[in-house]
DNA sequence: GGCGGCGTTGACAACGTTGTCTATGATCCT
DNA sequence: AGGATCATAGACAACGTTGTCAACGCCGCC
C-alpha cells in the first residue's frame, strides 16, 4: 500500500479510501491510484486490516472428517452460508479425538475467527468458556456440548428417527430387532440406541446390541454371534451410514431385513434398496451457520436449541 | 499480552519470550507469567504475529466442491499434510466457474495464505502471476494450470486410464464402446475422451459420444438414442464417478457391460459389482502437498509435472 | 473583503506482536 | 578491588491497515 502511494504520489489513507470505496476522494486521483494498483498488482493485507478493525471475516467448522460424506454436506451447507456473508472457512477434521477438537478450536481462535460450529468428538466444552467470554460465538451441530456450556446446538431428531425405524420393523413383523451403532462415546450413537430400547419395550434384549467402531472385522464378528444366538435377530437396524455400509458388507451378499439410520448415495441403486432413516446434513449445516452469523451480527438472546426432523424412506430391504 | 504482562507485573517483551519458549526468562518470573496467561485466558493473537513476522501457517485449498467424495478425499489428504506442517486450510469451492476460482484464490491471498492448492475451474491462469511473483507457491492438483503458469501439477493418467477401460471391453469382444463423459470443459473430461478415441482406433463413432455435465435427463436422452442407433453400442465407458452413478441410474435397472472412470464407496456392493478404473484422489492430494510444502521451505527448481497411476479394477460389470 | 462551509487530502496514532538494542544487577576472574 | 561476562528484563520500532482529526484551497455569502 505504501507503494501504491508512492507510485500515485498521494498518501497512504487516499489508498486506503480508493481501496474500501470510502467516499471523498477526486475521480482523478481515484483513477491514478487504481492504475498504481493494477499496475503494482497489489492486494490488501486482510490480516492487517483485521488488526485494525477486529474482523476477520472468517469462520471456523470444526467436524469429524471431511473424507465423510455426511459431514461434507454438512460443510458444504456451512461455505455456502459463508460466501453469502462474505466469509471464508476454516475448517479442520478432529478424528473422534477431543484433544484434536480442542486444538483446532484453539488454533482458529488465536486466529480470531469470527465464529465457530463445532461437530463435537469429546464431551467437556468448558475450555470454549474463554472464547466465548471473549465474544466469539460457537454453535454445536449434530451433537450438543457438554455439560456447564450453553450455546446454539442443532441436532438432528435421534431417537425419534431410531423409533421410526424400529416401528418400520415392527410393523413388518419383527420382534428380534438387532441394534449395531457406533462407540457408545458418541452422542447420536447413545441417542439412537436410547431411542431403539424405548421404542422395544419389553422387547429389548441387550444380546442384540452391538455398540462399535465402524471396522469391517468387529462388526462381523458381533453380528455372526448375534446370529449365532438360540433367538437370533431377524431383522437389523444400523446406527449410522458408515455402520449400514460395513454390515452390508458383513452380511457378504445375505439379505437381512434391514433399516439403516443416514441416507446415503446408491442406497437406492443396491438390490435391495436400502430402506433409511434419513437426516438432513445439509440442513444441519444451513442451520448452524444461520445461527451463527445471527450470534455474530450481534443477537444475545439465550442458546437455541433446535432439532431437525428425520423421515423414513422405503426402498425394498425390509420387504422386498 | 498487554493485560497478562500488567497482570504479572513485567515487561511485553517477557510475555513474548513466555509465550514463544524463548530462553532468558527467569523461571520464577515465567512462572508468574504463565499463571497470568491462565488465569486471563489469553491467546496470542495469530494475526498480529503474520504481521510481524510474515508467515500465517495457513494454506488455502481450492476444489470443484467438497461435497463431492472425490474431493472430500482430496482435501482429506492435504489437511493432513497441513497438521504435519503445522498449519491450517482455508477451503473453497469454485463450483467449477473459473470467476469464483479466481475470486476464493484472492481472497485466500489477501489473507496472505502460505501457498494454494487448486483445482482449477477456467482455462485462464495469468491472474495468478502477481502472487506468484510476490512470492506465494501454488500447486496445481487434478487439472493443469492453463497456458503461460509454469507451476507444480499433479494430474492423473487421463489418457491412459481410458484406453484401460477401452482395451479391458474389447478384451471381452465388444467393439461399439460408448463414452459418456462430462462437459467438454473440463480436462480430464477431454483427455479421458482422447484416451478412449485412441484405444478405440478406426472403431471410433462419434455417434456414440456424449460429453455434458452429469444430469440424469440430458444423460438418459443421450443414452436412449445411442442405443436406438441402428448400430448400437454394447458397452459403455463412463467418463468420472458422478457419471457412472448417472448412467446406473438412467439404465434403470437394464444391465449392460460397463467401465466407469473412478472408483466409488459401495462400487463392489452393487450387483453386479461395477468395474472401474480408479485414481487416487489421496494420493493426489498428497502429492500435491509434498509439491507446496517443498516450495514453502523454499525450493525455487522448475515446475515439475507429475502424473499419478491409475488401476482398473474388475468387479462384475463387463462379464458377470 | 472577510468569513464560514465544502471538497479534498494528509499526518498521526493505534491495533497486537516480535526483532533489535540497551539497561540493570549479579557473578566471575585476575 | 575492578573490569569483563552473563543472565535477565525492558524500551522501542516496525509490520500494513484504518479511524480521527487537522490542513488546505476554493466557493459563495453577507
Amino acid at each position: 500500500m505504501k507503494d501504491v502511494a508512492r507510485a500515485a504520489g498521494v498518501a497512504l489513507k487516499t489508498v486506503s479510501r480508493v481501496v474500501n470505496g470510502e467516499p471523498g476522494v477526486n475521480e482523478v486521483t481515484a483513477g491514478r491510484v487504481r492504475e498504481a494498483i493494477e499496475r503494482l498488482g497489489y492486494s490488501r493485507n486482510e490480516g492487517a486490516r483485521m488488526l485494525r478493525r477486529g474482523r476477520t471475516a472468517t469462520i471456523g467448522l470444526v467436524i469429524e472428517d471431511v473424507g465423510d460424506p455426511f459431514y461434507a454436506g454438512l460443510s458444504r451447507a456451512v461455505e455456502d452460508a459463508a460466501l453469502r456473508h462474505g466469509c471464508l472457512l476454516l475448517s479442520g477434521s478432529s478424528g473422534e479425538d477431543p484433544a484434536r477438537e480442542r486444538d483446532l478450536v484453539r488454533e482458529f481462535c488465536s486466529r480470531r475467527v469470527d465464529g465457530l460450529i463445532i461437530v463435537p468428538a469429546g464431551g467437556d466444552h468448558t475450555y470454549l468458556r474463554p472464547e466465548l467470554d471473549a465474544g466469539t460465538p460457537a454453535v454445536f451441530a449434530d451433537r450438543p456440548p457438554g455439560p456447564g456450556v450453553a450455546v446454539d446446538t442443532v441436532v438432528c431428531d435421534n431417537a425419534g428417527g431410531a423409533a421410526l425405524a424400529v416401528e418400520h420393523l415392527r410393523q413388518h413383523g419383527h420382534r428380534r430387532i438387532a441394534f449395531l451403532g457406533d462407540s457408545p462415546a458418541i452422542f447420536t450413537a447413545t441417542e439412537r440406541l436410547r431411542g431403539y430400547r424405548e421404542a422395544l419395550g419389553p422387547l429389548f434384549d441387550r444380546r442384540l446390541v452391538s455398540m462399535r467402531a465402524p471396522v469391517l472385522e468387529g462388526v462381523r464378528a458381533d453380528l455372526e454371534s448375534m446370529l449365532a444366538l438360540e433367538d437370533p435377530p431377524t431383522a437389523l437396524f444400523t446406527g449410522n451410514g458408515r455402520l449400514t455400509v460395513t454390515v452390508l458388507r458383513a452380511l457378504a451378499g445375505r439379505w437381512m431385513p434391514l433399516v439403516g439410520f443416514d441416507d446415503f448415495e446408491l442406497a437406492d441403486l443396491l438390490t435391495p434398496g436400502v430402506t433409511v432413516v434419513a437426516q438432513d446434513p445439509v440442513g444441519l449445516g444451513r442451520v448452524a451457520a444461520e445461527l451463527l452469523f445471527r450470534r455474530i451480527g450481534g443477537d444475545t438472546g439465550p442458546a437455541e436449541h433446535v432439532e431437525l426432523p428425520v423421515r423414513l424412506i422405503p426402498r425394498g430391504s425390509v420387504a422386498r
